[in-house]
RNA sequence: GGGCGUGUAGCUCAGUUGGUUAGAGCGCCUCCCUUACAAGGAGGAGGUCAUCGGUUCGAGUCCGUUCACGCCCACCA
């Protein structure tokens, strides 16, 4: 089994055997939307399995005659890899630095004093690292056995790619379906950029509430607050409108503590009286429920944080009181919090110990620090956040695909009812598709974002910030009457939502599209509905009015033996190349095909052994079978021959079956469990027989039957097993001939005039027979000096008509007796 | 708090529309170098089908309850 890879890896690669080849029309197509795994991060054994999942419905989809377009993608876009060129070479980009053509990375990359450098040597770097990157993906894909046609990969970032988001985005522009706003975003100061709702984690996070006075004019209002270095931000307290505790207080002011402002008591449904003090200070902004209110009660916007997670260094102007404010500005919001604490304890506003609490608060899935709210301006386009017409039509999409498993499809729902604003595309980063537009600079030089300049879909893809805009010269940049770029890029998913675009041709290849999309296929692992799946079809819906693809398949996760998720902080990963060393990756992929669709497995690395046992008995059957000089026409019948390939049609039939409601699982179960019986049973049963020991004519009717069993079995292995399936068919079929492109098995390849419970009958004399010798422990080549196989009447009759085959692998002198009984049994004698 | 899923042998999992004695592989025990295969083969032990209740002649399977676990979402003063 050693160097199978490699040599078929690279045969296949010469010979072309997975080019998509592209056919007269539409329906002989099968097209897979495969996920582009982001290769900043590394492949663990969950991309493995659930990239072995697709493989095997592209195998046999192939088998099934169709042109299967399989390309491989890599999302080698955006923030990952930032944070990776960053650690690796030691540098940060700095928009404001000028480009160095000559620029080489610090040899020993130093993450504490990172280089600055320009966007354009960033970008080449990023460039650079994830062209390694993806070469070593590649590599193992191909060990693998993925059968990519790798003539229609692409990348994220690529000129392409570009090419597509951006005409994409021009067109959700022109028809209102994009659009730019002012507006509270969640923001990470880490990165310092805005995050989408998609990319939210919730995480505990240690705090204390924090018991404060509001001065009334007859008493303090006392709320409570994990947040208290807001308070200079603090635009209203808000309490439930039937809460009698604070009716009188509703239409009047309070002062808020250290700096006098006047804040108005007021009413909202969403305070709950139960929480806290039952009264909320509502500032802009702490959280969600701040935004709602701010927008529902219209309240003044009081911004005193910055973009960098610092408070502003000056005062605001609506304090009363700006001194206490000189102990927090710039500093960090930790600990601009220790400083008013202290501050609010010297005043006698803090009332009693502050209590300690876990909360939990939104994080970037990718970030350290809890998310802020900062007013920014954005990009977004709709996705039914806002919009209920929207919302439903997109809902009404998600009831229209078909998934896999069919459960998933509430995963999807759930969302898509959940959405709470549109979708935020914008990032303030760097390694990204940009956006394609310019503002126009008016004579104080302020820029005009009322009437963005839309760069012409003839002239994509476009980077405003090295092209001038439509109608400028370079020179007019950035000078008062001229034009700046939009300094933005998208983030990742605004670019990943148009796989189906960028693999298809949308841009570019009229004929290919019109071949592939909609697609056949979309696989993803569950926890990524809410993401790419989501976002693909709202891309899909507003730019075509169609699904992206009929059908999304759903993978689990691979957890450990503790079912808990892998993770490199666990120290629980394997290393993908690891076990393909070790076990083949026919063994490899077999392990993937026993975890069924949605469901999380449990690695263990002993089962990985069993695939490989299997892979090598297929080797070894085979071997067996073809060492037989066969005449192909001889005539099948025996009525064991004829048995056992009347269960083989069955096995077709429940194989293909599986195959097309996408339950790979059920087709190995069934075509493995016929190939042990046959190996076990059948196999040993016939073997002197078709060594000729009952003569040419039952030797011949034994050896087709091999043969023909041995074609079929191949065939329903090739998609499970393709290295070892593809060696064996290379040793009987022509150079230029591959079970890849072979035809799936068929009933009709098979006689239907055996009787398939014989073969089973046969299987119990043999447990009788080799469970005497067993239990004598004695060498299964012991004779029998006398048997009786006792059997209902009708077995009886069927088993009598393979005596010879029973007497030769029970090494039975003597003969048979046969007795009629319930049950199928056996006594034997054995040779002293 | 809402939703989805899962609970069958020590482990990983099958178990069709309810129908004799609940299956497979791994692991474990015993044995066997047998001419396709010792990186193999044969045989064996091992289960109150999470709980309680209901429907039925009959329930692992259908209905309800409870418990446990996992995931998604919401909340987060």
């Amino acid at each position: 089994m050693e160097g199978l890879e490699t040599k078929w890896q690279q045969l296949w690669a010469e010979r072309g055997t997975y080019a998509f080849q592209r056919p007269a029309s539409r329906e002989q197509v099968f097209s897979i939307d495969t996920p582009p795994p982001t290769v900043s991060g590394s492949l663990h054994v969950g991309h493995v399995f659930s990239y072995t999942h697709t493989d095997l419905i592209a195998r046999y989809q192939r088998m099934r005659g169709k042109a299967v377009f399989y390309p491989m993608g890599w999302d080698d876009n955006g923030l990952p890899t930032e944070r990776r060129v960053q650690n690796y070479y030691g540098v940060r980009c700095v928009p404001s630095v000028p480009y160095d053509p000559d620029f080489t990375p610090p040899e020993q990359p130093d993450p504490k004093r990172q280089v600055p450098i320009s966007r354009q040597n960033f970008v080449e770097l990023c460039l650079q690292l994830t062209a390694v990157d993806e070469q070593a993906f590649e590599a193992l894909w191909r060990t693998l056995g993925l059968s990519v046609d790798w003539s229609y990969l692409y990348t994220t970032i690529s000129p392409h790619a570009q090419h597509n988001a951006q005409q994409a985005f021009l067109r959700n522009y022109a028809r209102g379906e994009a659009y730019m706003a002012e507006a509270p975003t969640l923001w990470d100061v880490t990165f310092q950029t805005a995050v989408a709702q998609a990319e939210l984690q919730d995480r505990e996070y240690a705090g204390h509430y924090y018991r404060v006075a509001f001065h009334g004019p007859d008493a303090p209002v006392y709320i409570e607050t994990t947040r208290p270095e807001l308070i200079p931000a603090v635009c209203a307290l808000i309490a439930h409108p039937d809460d009698p505790r604070y009716q009188p207080l509703f239409g009047s002011t309070v002062k808020s503590p250290l700096f006098d402002v006047e804040i108005p008591v007021l009413p909202h449904f969403k305070a709950e009286p139960d929480k806290g003090a039952g009264i909320a200070m509502c500032c802009t902004f702490g959280d969600l429920t701040d935004v709602q209110w701010w927008r529902e009660l219209q309240l003044p916007t009081r911004v005193i944080l910055g973009r960098d997670g610092r408070l502003l260094a000056e005062a605001p102007e609506w304090l009363a009181n700006p001194a206490p404010y000189a102990e927090m500005a710039g500093k960090t919001t930790f600990s601009a919090r220790e400083a008013i604490v202290q501050l609010l304890r010297e005043s006698g506003d803090l009332d009693g110990e502050p209590k300690p609490t876990m909360r939990m608060t939104n994080f970037f899935e990718k970030g350290e620090k809890p998310l802020e709210i900062i007013s920014t301006r954005q990009w977004y386009i709709r996705n039914g956040g806002r919009d209920d017409e929207l919302r439903q039509a997109l809902i009404a999409r998600g009831e229209e695909l078909d998934w896999v498993p069919e459960y998933m499809r509430h995963r999807y729902t759930a969302w898509v009812e959940g959405l709470n604003g549109d979708w935020l595309i914008s990032r303030q980063r760097f390694f990204g598709v940009p956006f394609p537009v310019w503002y126009r600079l008016d004579a104080e030089g302020n820029p005009d974002y009322a009437a963005p300049i839309m760069a012409d879909e003839a002239s994509l893809p476009v980077d405003p910030a090295n092209q001038p805009a439509p109608g400028f010269t370079e020179e007019q940049r950035g000078v008062p009457g001229g034009f700046i770029g939009d300094p933005d890029v998208m983030d990742t998913w605004a670019t990943s939502s148009l796989t189906p675009q960028i693999a298809c041709g949308w841009v570019g290849d009229p004929e290919l599209f019109g071949l592939t999309f909609p697609m056949d296929m979309a696989p993803q692992a569950h926890d990524i509905i809410r993401t790419w799946l989501f976002s693909r079809v709202v891309r899909a819906h507003l730019e075509h009015g169609l699904l992206p693809w009929h059908h999304a398949a759903v993978s689990g996760f691979v957890v450990d033996p503790d079912r808990k998720k892998m993770s490199k902080s666990k120290g629980n990963v394997i290393v993908p190349s690891d076990i393909l060393d070790e076990f083949g990756a026919d063994a490899v992929r077999w392990r993937a095909a026993s975890a069924r669709p949605g469901t999380d497995s449990p690695f263990d690395k002993l089962q990985m052994k069993v695939g490989r046992r299997l892979a090598m008995k297929v080797l070894n059957a085979a071997k067996f079978v073809l060492g037989m000089a066969t005449d192909h026409a001889a005539p099948i019948t025996n009525p064991a021959d004829l048995s056992m390939l009347a269960q083989l049609a069955s096995v077709v039939s429940a194989a293909t079956e599986a195959f097309e409601a996408y339950e790979y699982t059920d087709a190995i179960e069934v075509t493995e469990r016929f190939f042990w019986t046959f190996c076990d049973d059948y196999l040993e049963l016939v073997k002197e027989r078709a060594y000729g020991s009952q003569g040419a004519a039952e030797a011949a009717s034994a050896q087709a039957a091999l043969r023909l069993a041995l074609d079929v079995l191949l065939r329903l292995f090739a998609p499970f097993l393709p290295f070892v399936t593809e060696e064996v068919w290379s040793w009987y079929h022509g150079e230029d001939s591959s079970v890849h492109l072979a035809a799936w098995p068929s009933v009709a390849e098979l006689p239907n005039t055996g009787d398939p419970v014989l073969l089973d009958q046969v299987g119990e004399v043999l447990v009788g027979l080799r469970g005497a010798k067993s239990e004598a422990k004695v060498s299964m080549k012991t004779e029998i000096t006398a048997a009786t196989v006792s059997a209902p009447a009708d077995a009886l009759a069927g088993l009598q008509t393979v005596t010879a085959d029973l007497k030769a692998v029970g090494r039975i002198v003597g003969e048979i007796e046969w007795r009629e009984a319930d049950a199928i049994t056996v006594a034997a004698e054995l040779q002293a």
